[in-house]
DNA sequence: AACCAGGGAAGAT
DNA sequence: ATCTTCCATGGT
């Protein structure tokens, strides 16, 4: 798979500038510090790589405080960001990764969904050499390249719609051509990103806003029709139903800034 | 069986 | 511009 918990320790493959590495990471005893362990010795300047990979994924640089400041103050975030103290946003670094697993995810119930993102990346995913007994080998996320030269009909045996072939089909092309990256959309304000994602076929608001907060960090993507955010409104509003948009937007006005991380422990606050 | 699921595109008005 | 329909599939 992509990653696994194996008793303390979070093993995932990693390409680090070319380098592909096994990382090991778990927490350091009695300090706020992460160990990450390497199977054999690595440059330095592929230490300092994983290093920033890691502080990426969960968003280590980013200071809670402003946050939690506000959250205590939001009678719905309360409970959650005091159940949840410490938990950062998981992010998912890799721009065709982010926008995959967004697609997969578009109107189907999640189980379901990592069904399917473990069959595409068990099916098309480079697995590194060496192999756990029971989990198989650690594999990475599927390479555009790879994915841009399928067609559809080659996904539909792992129960992807026609739809979601092309839009992955589509979103790997626009990678592989060069005429989408992460680092471009990086260098845009992000309602330009926004927009240039929402130019892209198969990816609407949801998508959009998605890919800005778990890729792209921007701290006001707000993906307000997520339906995972609907059920916690549900639940924390006591509202018996779906909250209407303007119940949305009223329990988000005082959200500014910050609407990424309310929208991630609220997700949390569901499983 | 009906409805929902971490939607979106295409067509209709 | 906004509303409606269709897409596909598994879970509850």
């Amino acid at each position: 798979m992509l990653h696994r918990i194996e008793g303390e320790q979070l093993v995932k493959a990693v390409d680090l500038n070319g380098h592909l590495v096994r990382l090991k990471i778990q927490p350091a005893a009695d300090t706020a510090m992460l160990l990450i362990e390497f199977p054999q010795n690595e440059p330095p300047e592929i230490r300092t790589a994983a290093a920033c990979y890691v502080r990426e994924w969960f968003g280590l640089d980013e200071d809670l405080e402003p946050f939690y400041a506000m959250a205590r103050k939001d009678p719905l975030l309360a409970p959650v960001v005091s159940a949840h103290r410490g938990l950062r946003l998981i992010g998912i670094p890799d721009l065709f990764e982010a926008l995959a697993w967004a697609i997969i995810g578009q109107q189907i119930n999640l189980p379901f969904a990592y069904t399917m993102k473990k069959r595409l990346v068990e099916t098309y995913g480079e697995a590194l050499p060496g192999e756990d007994p029971w989990s198989g080998p650690e594999r990475f996320f599927p390479r555009p390249d790879v994915i841009a030269a399928l067609t559809p009909d080659d996904l539909r045996p792992l129960q992807f719609s026609g739809r979601k072939a092309e839009y992955v089909i589509g979103v790997a092309q626009l990678l592989e051509e060069g005429r989408l990256s992460k680092r471009s959309l990086l260098r845009m304000e992000a309602a330009e990103a926004r927009e240039t994602l929402l130019a892209i076929r198969g990816v609407g608001a949801w998508t959009a806003d998605y890919v800005g907060m778990k890729c792209l960090r921007h701290p006001s993507a707000f993906p307000a029709a997520d339906a995972g955010l609907h059920q916690a409104l549900k639940i924390g509003l006591g509202l018996g139903r779906k909250p209407l948009p303007a119940e949305i937007e009223q329990a988000a006005a005082g959200w500014r800034g910050f609407e990424a991380m309310a929208t991630f422990y609220l997700w949390q606050s569901l499983l």
